[in-house]
DNA sequence: CTACTGACCGCGA
DNA sequence: GTCGCGGCCAGTA
């Protein structure tokens, strides 16, 4: 097994319900930072038994990276609705789901 | 070895 | 909102 994949799985693992991550965050708390490309490819080929929650996992403007209508497009949608997360027309608001949403808050003084 | 692809990203037009 | 472009680099043929 590949040490980066599993850096990859940890750091997907790691994100807390109800919120979600970008392909380029996942690979920056990899220690792969610019290597977002590559997050893609170990989630696309992830065995889904290892219960990764895989759904958090959107592109860096907030949309759901899978096709439209596709058959994991909508499983997505519905696992991220399924905790509470935002989820309209393909896309999360990032700035109130994203991980730094927290420090966003903090900076950006909003709530 | 070369060539092409891609669950990506940020920028500029 | 929509391209296009360059950067990235592991897989695959």
């Amino acid at each position: 097994m590949d040490k980066r994949y599993q850096r990859i799985y940890a750091a997907i693992a790691a994100i807390p319900a109800g919120r979600v991550a970008s392909y380029g965050q996942i690979a920056a708390r990899a220690g792969l930072p610019g290597r977002a490309r590559l997050v893609g490819t170990a989630l696309r080929d992830t065995p889904d038994g290892l219960g990764l929650p895989w759904f958090r996992v959107l592109h860096a403007d907030g949309t759901i990276a899978l096709p439209r209508g596709s058959r994991g497009f909508r499983e997505q949608t519905k696992r991220l609705r399924a905790e509470g997360v935002d989820v309209r027309n393909g896309r999360v608001p990032m700035a109130a789901f994203g991980l730094d949403a927290d420090l966003d808050r903090a900076l950006w003084g909003l709530n």
